[in-house]
DNA sequence: ACAGATCGTGAGAGCGCTCTCACGCCAACG
DNA sequence: CGTTGGCGTGAGAGCGCTCTCACGATCTGT
C-alpha cells in the first residue's frame, strides 16, 4: 500500500504532489527538505500526498539548483600487487561507506586502471559530479591532488602524499608502528634485524623504513644497508628481498617486513633456507591482515585502524567542503602491535 | 595552457561557450555530444572555445533532461566473514569498473551495513540516481531484486539469487567446479571425501554442495551426512567444521572446502590432529584466492573468473537498460581446477 | 529554370527542483 | 484604532542542458 499507483515515484513530480495536497510547489519543497516554516495542516496533507504517490525527489533537478550532489568520489588507482590478497581496500571502503551513510552521502568509486585513465577521472570529478574527492594509495609524485585542489575541489588523501604537503590527509603512524615492531624484536633478543621495505615511492614504504631505522637507533643497534631490502608489498617481492638479505647477511636473526604479504614471502624463503621461525629468526609484519593469522607460524604484525582511517577521511573532507578555503589538515592514527608466534622464542632477552 | 582563465570550468556554461564561439547553444551542444550535423568551421570554433574556457558540461543539467545518469549502482551488502581475507570484492569491482569505464559509465558503490539500511539504498536507486543496479552476494530470500524490478529499475545479480529466477544474473559454475574438485580427489585415490560447505542460504553454498554430491555419485562413492559440514566461508568456521567431520569420520582422507579460507582453517585443524597434508588427507579449496598459494602446503583450488563475472554483469545490465522489458537472462561462467600441493600424494591411484 | 530534397543552424520550450520575494493573515503594540 | 511584526504560503524566476521544430542556404534532378 505504501508504494502505489503510477509505477511508484517514477515520473511523479513535486508539482503532482502539490496538486494532490492542495498546496503550492514551494510548500511541498519545504516539507521535503524539513523546513520548519510549514503549518501543521499543510504538512500533514503534503506528507499524505507524498506517501500516496510514492514521490521521490529527482536528484538531478535538485542538484542542478543546489549545486551539490551529496556524493563524493573515492579514487583508487590500481597498484595490482596491493589490491589482491590484502583486504586493505575493502576495509577502507567500509569505513568510508559507514561514515558517508551516516551523513546521507553517496560514494562514487573511481578506479583508473592506468595512468592514462586519470584525466578521465579528473574530468569527472571536476565536472561537479561530486562534492569532494578521497584519494587513496598514491605512488610517487601524483599530480592529482594538486590538480583537483586547483580546480577548487575539496580533497583528502589517504596516506601521506609523497609529493609533499599542502593537502589534507589521514595516515596511520607508519613510523611509530615500524619503530614498535623493531623495539619488539630487540626485546625478544634479536640483534641482527633486517627490514623488507615497501616501494620507495610510496610514503608507506619510506615511513616504515624510517621507523625501522629509528627503532634500531633507539635500541643502540647500527644500521647496515645490507639489512635493508626494498620490495613491492607483494609476497613474491618479499621472498625475493629475503633472499638478497640472506645472501648478504646470513647471520640475520630478525626481520621486520613492511607488509604481511612480504612477511609471508620471507617466511617461505627462510624455511626453504633451513631457518626456523621463530626459533632462529623472528618476523614481524605490518597490516595485521588475515594472512598474518593464517600463516604458519602466525605472524606478529602491526595493526592499523583502516576503517577508522576511512571514516576520518570522510569527516575531514566534508568539513573542508562545508568551509571552503580552510587550511589543510593532517590526522595521524595510532598503530598497535599484535603479538603472534612468529616473534616468540628467540634467545633469552 | 589547456586549462585556463575563470578557474577552469567551474561556472562556465554552454551559453558562454556559444557566445565565445559565435554560435548558438544548440550547436555547442551538438559538438559536445558528437552530433555529426555540424559544419567544419563551426565545429572548430566551438572546440577552440571549449578548450579556452575549460568548459565541462554540468552533469545535473544534462541528466535532468536526458533522464539518464550514466552511472550504475553496485550494491554490496556486508557479509562480514566474506569481505575480509578474500579478495573477491576488489576483483569483482575491478571487473565491473573496467567494463564501465570502457563505456563511460560511473560506479556508485552502496554498502548497506545492515538490513535496516536496505530501504535507504533501495530509495536511492529508485530515485533515478542510477540507470541500473548490480546486486552482489545475496543471502536468503533477499527482496531487493524483485523490489527494484517492480520499480522498473534494470537489475543484474551476481551469483544465482536464492529466491528463484525472474531476474538476470551471472554466476560461476559452482556445481561444475565442485564436481571437478571431487573428481580430482577421487583421481588422487581418495575414497572418504568430506565437504565443508558454505551457508545453506547462499547459492554459492548450496550449489557447491550439490556439485560435491554429484561428484561423489559420478565416482561411485556413497553420500554420508557425517561427511558434510556447513560453515560460513570463514577460516574459523572451516576449522570448526573440520573438527566435527574428524570427530564423526576419523577415516576421512579427502576434503573439499567451498572456500579457500575454510580450507585453510581445515588445514590447521588437520595438522593439529596429526594428519599430514597431502600425505594422509588431500584438500581442495574454492576461489583460488591468494591464500591458496600462500598456505602451507599451497592449496589446490577451483579458480573462478571473478573479473569476467563483473564485466559480464555490466554487459548484461546495460543491454537490459537499453532495451526495457527484455526477458531476464542468465550467464554461467566456467571454473577451472588449479593444482597445488595440498592434493598431491595420497595412495596410488 | 524551378520544385524538392538536404544540410547546417538558431530559437525556444521545457526537464523538476529550490529559493527569493511579496503578500495576506492575525496577534500584539502604542 | 491604525500600525508593526511575525508567520505561513504562493508566484515565479531561474539552474544548464537537450531536442524538436522551423528556417534559410545550398544542392539535385528534370
Amino acid at each position: 500500500m505504501a508504494v502505489s499507483e503510477a509505477g511508484n515515484g517514477r515520473g511523479v513530480t513535486l508539482d503532482a504532489v502539490a496538486r494532490v495536497a492542495g498546496v503550492s510547489r514551494a510548500t511541498v519543497s519545504r516539507v521535503v527538505n524539513g523546513n520548519p516554516k510549514v503549518g501543521e495542516e499543510a504538512k500533514r496533507q503534503v506528507e499524505r500526498a507524498i506517501e500516496r504517490l510514492g514521490y521521490i525527489p529527482n536528484p538531478a533537478a535538485r542538484s542542478l539548483v543546489t549545486r551539490r550532489s551529496d556524493s563524493i568520489g573515492v579514487v583508487i588507482p590500481e597498484p595490482p600487487g596491493m589490491l589482491f590478497g590484502d583486504p586493505f581496500f575493502p576495509r577502507l571502503l567500509r569505513g568510508i561507506s559507514t561514515e558517508l551513510a551516516a551523513r546521507n552521502y553517496q560514494l562514487v568509486l573511481l578506479m583508473p586502471q592506468s595512468p592514462e585513465e586519470e584525466p578521465r577521472v579528473e574530468r569527472y570529478l571536476a565536472a561537479g559530479h561530486v562534492d569532494g574527492a578521497l584519494l587513496v594509495s598514491l605512488h610517487g609524485e601524483d599530480a592529482m591532488p594538486a590538480a583537483l585542489a586547483a580546480r577548487g575541489i575539496p580533497v583528502v588523501v589517504g596516506g601521506r602524499p609523497p609529493g609533499g604537503e599542502g593537502v589534507s590527509y589521514v595516515d596511520v603512524d607508519n613510523v611509530g608502528g615500524a619503530k614498535a615492531a623493531v623495539a619488539h624484536l630487540i626485546r625478544a633478543g634479536r640483534r641482527t634485524i633486517a627490514t623488507i621495505g615497501g616501494p620507495p615511492d610510496m610514503s608507506a614504504g619510506t615511513d616504515r623504513l624510517e621507523g625501522y631505522r629509528q627503532g634500531l637507533a633507539a635500541g643502540g643497534l647500527a644500521l647496515d644497508a645490507a639489512l635493508e631490502a626494498a620490495a613491492d608489498f607483494t609476497q613474491e617481492g618479499g621472498a625475493e628481498a629475503m633472499r638478497r638479505i640472506l645472501a648478504a647477511r646470513p647471520d640475520v636473526d630478525g626481520v621486520f617486513a613492511a607488509s604481511d604479504l612480504m612477511a609471508a614471502g620471507a617466511l617461505q624463503v627462510l624455511r626453504a633456507a633451513g631457518r626456523r621461525v621463530p626459533e632462529d629468526v623472528s618476523i614481524v609484519g605490518f597490516d595485521d591482515s588475515s594472512i598474518a593469522a593464517t600463516a604458519e607460524p602466525p605472524l606478529t604484525s602491526i595493526r592499523q585502524p583502516i576503517e577508522e582511517m576511512g571514516r576520518e577521511m570522510v569527516r575531514l573532507l566534508l568539513e573542508q567542503a562545508s568551509r571552503p578555503g580552510s587550511v589543510p589538515r593532517k590526522v595521524i592514527l595510532a598503530t598497535q602491535l599484535v603479538r603472534r608466534r612468529s616473534s616468540e622464542g628467540g634467545p633469552k632477552r
